[in-house]
DNA sequence: ATCCAGGTATGCA
DNA sequence: TGCATACCTGGA
């Protein structure tokens, strides 16, 4: 048994609006992210850079955070911008074209308060490289691994990502112990690449979107879906419209888009919802998931 | 058992 | 360009 960690008292979290548990659960369990997990009594834990917070929602809307003492001056500030705290989600949402668009109405409507994640750059592509063709329980054990074994331990039991740097000296062979599979190969390119490449990744945040696109595309694995996830969940870009198979889904049995290929219905997107497409994909998102059994 | 899951790269017409 | 196929792995 680890040492108990000594968590800080819980505090109310400063957000623009309310959010009940079942969207609080789409945000930090919705296919954004790959490192919170729900403990009994405790809320959500979870992991990104170097911190480590609880969350729990109080069912009025409210939610609190708590985090390992040693760490909670850090975690305040990181926290906020990590769930982009400053941003009113209802101010984004009203730029969107719901009023002419009755499933987007709609989607807004089921999970009010949804919001777009801004998590570091480095472990989102990591996270995304990983994401190819796997279910988000299976994506989550993968990167629970590479954490456990190629991370670092940031409190007792808990441990956060490897850097690409770090990464680029671990072996493809440990990473398919991992469970990686054929991302194996993916990642260990990527961090070879990215080794040779200082500031490489930071700097592309600050490209223009079709810049930033092709950017990442060239690293091994990385096509048009992972480098728009990347963009809109790690560098902030809601105009990345990221299209998988439930998007492709949603556009075809909401939006009569039928036969369209991913790259049309991403071109659709970006013109239909204009500069906050990103967040109408993960409205979108989440009602398909939430509807899967039609 | 067989298939498929939040894709991408590669090989052929 | 356009389309099929391989690639790891584990859960349904």
């Amino acid at each position: 048994m680890p040492p108990r960690i000594q968590w800080t008292e819980w505090q109310l979290l400063a957000l623009p609006e309310p959010l009940a548990p079942s969207v609080l659960a789409e945000v930090l369990d919705g296919g954004q992210a790959f490192r919170w997990t729900q403990t009994p009594g405790h809320g959500w834990e979870g992991v990104w850079g170097n911190h480590i917070a609880r969350l729990r929602p109080d069912g009025a809307g409210g939610v609190w955070w708590c985090a390992p003492g040693p760490l909670a001056s850090a975690v305040a500030p990181a926290l906020a911008e990590y769930l982009a705290a400053s941003v009113s989600v209802t101010q984004l949402t009203d730029g969107l074209p719901w009023r002419s668009d009755p499933h987007l109405a709609r989607c807004l409507a089921a999970f009010p308060g949804l919001r777009l994640l801004r998590q570091p750059l480095g472990e989102t592509l990591l996270c995304f490289l990983c994401s190819a063709t796997k279910q988000i329980v299976q994506i989550r054990q993968m990167v629970g691994l590479l954490a456990r074994r190629h991370g670092r331990e940031l409190a007792p039991g808990i441990f956060r990502l490897p850097t690409w740097e770090e990464l680029a000296a671990v072996r493809e062979d440990d990473l398919r112990a991992c469970r990686l599979g054929f991302r194996a190969r993916y990642v260990a390119q990527t961090a070879r690449l990215l080794a040779g490449r200082a500031g490489w990744l930071e700097a592309l945040a600050s490209l223009p979107y079709a810049d930033a696109k092709a950017r990442l595309r060239e690293l091994p694995g990385v096509g048009d879906k992972i480098a728009d996830c990347v963009l809109l969940f790690g560098a902030g870009r809601l105009e990345a419209f990221p299209v998988d198979v439930w998007i492709l889904k949603a556009m075809t049995l909401r939006y009569g888009l039928d036969g369209w290929t991913p790259p049309q219905v991403a071109h659709f997107g970006r013109v239909h919802f204009g500069a906050q497409a990103g967040l109408a994909q993960q409205y979108l998102f989440a009602w398909e998931r939430a509807h899967r059994a039609d």
